[in-house]
DNA sequence: TTCTGGATTGCAAGCGTTTGCAGCCTCGTT
DNA sequence: AACGAGGCTGCAAACGCTTGCAATCCAGAA
């Protein structure tokens, strides 16, 4: 059972006496076997202990069975989430995950060079959670075949694929929640400035805000991270005429902003100033927090980003999808 | 720039005027290649787009640069950070990760059926964070010359490399921490009850107390989860006798644990009840918790890991090392 | 000028699989 | 009894790259 030499196809084929040919099909689904010799190979293979080599087997058929995934922000419980429905949705269809994680603050080039990295891995697809890429690499990937799906962020770029949710939709959905609750002074805070779902959730806010005829009272960057989102706050809410409603870019944030209002300004949530955040991460149910917030259907999206991958490896017609999932609202304490 | 076909090796031999061989010294690091004719051959590789490609590489070479991470729990912050730190620190040194996600609530079979997948893609090493796996697997593994570290979790198994705190002191002090603050009827959340790493954090605990003459009032079993050590904790403090201090396995449940005390029982921390956790992740720090708590040396493990990987490599001896990292109280609001 | 040795270079044989093609065998038909 | 159609099978040529070995080159030494 134990083999310090790794075992081979030709060996298997050996013991079993037929071609090597025979022995690949056994292995290869719907390939012509005689279920007499199938048996026989399989009996020979167990024997041995054989295990078919995928990077050999990648060499012929131009064809990895790995995704490349690069994500940041692992901060952010979203992305945990989300990588875990997506490395179980691809291993039930056979692929697997090369991960990288860049950290987010990476300019277009660094993400270039990390990509060409996984490129040499002849990867069959490429999902980018939360990453932009430029567009001259994008076209690469097109190029050689490999799809790329953007993942929770949008760009105007052609040929690649991109999942998302209306963020739009779910900034109005904020602004409409807190008009409701009866704030009249309204901030926001934001992610990272260029960030396209950052910028669409704000678009969205702002236009329900003047609709009612109001406008944003204040703003700040956060920087999608816990820190930044302090520090958001205290530049938000230490000030005299301050906000009573605050419409956070994502729940990591939120979380962030929460305790500060709570601890540092003792401000009280919803009473003095109601909060709403975005993607219904799971700390957000928590007691502590009870967060009202945006939701964002992470199954739906990794369902879909699946879907689109599994479509362009069949179909090589490559139209580009862009697929957007509905968000709703989840009312929990804070306004 | 655009090539639709993948162009390879002795495509640039030709356009350089040189041997394939040529071609490829270039891009091996260490290789003989005038200066002249490497210029050569990286301009012609330029013009041409020309990268190479890993996955030939490692038919050849035997070596993949790639290296298998298995990992569960991703809903603990604890290894989100962790990946996080792993795979930045092995792309530094030129290695890639293939990442698994098994549930944690896998059996042993089903662990070995997943590397077994893992195994075939040839990856130079493979690290199990807080994964048991058969000791069948590891002899096989080992014998193919692939070492294994298991990360978080230690295991009498021959072989296998290993990477953890020093939980037991860890249990210790967290004991210690616990009666100083003058706490006498002490109960204990533990983790998967086979997990080793719960196991000796509660050996630790235990210990600790029996010196001081005092034993364990209550005890109950979270399951690694959020859920579970909410129902552990209601299980614990509905009953009249209730504790005055408990240690949780980590602190993905303490702060479960947290929650359920003060939102749901009305109980206040750290007056009525002392709480102590393990790990300290992000959160634990965040003021909604303020959770006192053992810290792990994540970064320590983490690079302890890359090391014994990087070690194995070179050296083919393979004296399996285990390397335990110390432990720190990190004193904050529930003690 | 001739010789010596190190630096370069090219050749060709793999690495473990897949797959188009052609031959063979076995049956069911007529 | 002869024939045609499939179903199986094996051959051998890739796939894109590395590498041991032998040949070649050139500078400096004698």
């Amino acid at each position: 059972m134990i083999q310090t030499k790794t075992i081979t196809l030709s060996e298997v084929a050996q013991l079993a006496e037929v071609s090597t040919s025979a022995v690949s099909r056994t292995f290869t689904p719907g390939a012509s076997v005689a279920p007499a010799t199938r048996e026989r190979v399989l009996q020979a293979a167990r024997t041995l202990g054989y295990r078919p080599n995928a990077i050999a087997r990648t060499l012929t058929t131009k064809r990895s069975r790995i995704i490349g995934v690069v994500v940041s922000y692992l901060q952010n419980q979203f992305y945990p989430v989300v990588i875990e429905k997506l490395s179980q949705a691809l291993q039930q269809h056979g692929y697997h995950v090369l991960l990288f994680v860049s950290d987010g603050h990476e300019t277009g080039a660094d993400i270039d060079d990390q990509l060409m990295d996984v490129m040499q891995y002849q990867v069959d697809g490429l999902v980018l959670a939360s990453v932009t890429l430029s567009s001259a690499l994008a076209q690469g990937c097109q190029a050689a075949g490999v799809p790329v799906v953007l993942f929770n962020r949008t760009a105007p770029i052609e040929g690649v694929h991109q999942v998302a949710s209306d963020n739009q939709e779910g900034g109005r959905l904020a602004a409409e929640t807190l008009l409701q609750a009866g704030c009249r002074k309204l901030a926001y805070i934001a992610g990272l400035e260029d960030a396209s779902t950052q910028v669409e959730r704000e678009q969205g806010f702002v236009a329900r805000l003047k609709e009612a005829g109001m406008t944003l009272t204040a703003r700040a960057c956060g920087r999608y991270s816990y820190e930044g989102a302090r520090e958001a706050t205290r530049l938000l809410f230490s000030g005299k005429d301050r906000p009573d409603g605050v419409f956070v870019a994502n729940d990591h944030m939120a979380l962030a902003v929460l305790d500060t209002l709570r601890s540092e300004l003792g401000l009280k949530v919803p009473e003095d100033v109601a909060v709403i955040g975005f993607d219904n991460v799971p700390q957000s149910s928590w007691p502590a927090y009870a967060l009202t917030t945006i939701e964002q259907d992470a199954s739906g999206m990794v369902d879909a980003t699946v879907d689109v991958l599994l479509q362009s490896f069949k179909a090589q017609t490559v139209t580009a999808r862009r697929v957007v999932k509905p968000v709703r609202l989840i009312q929990r304490g804070t306004v």
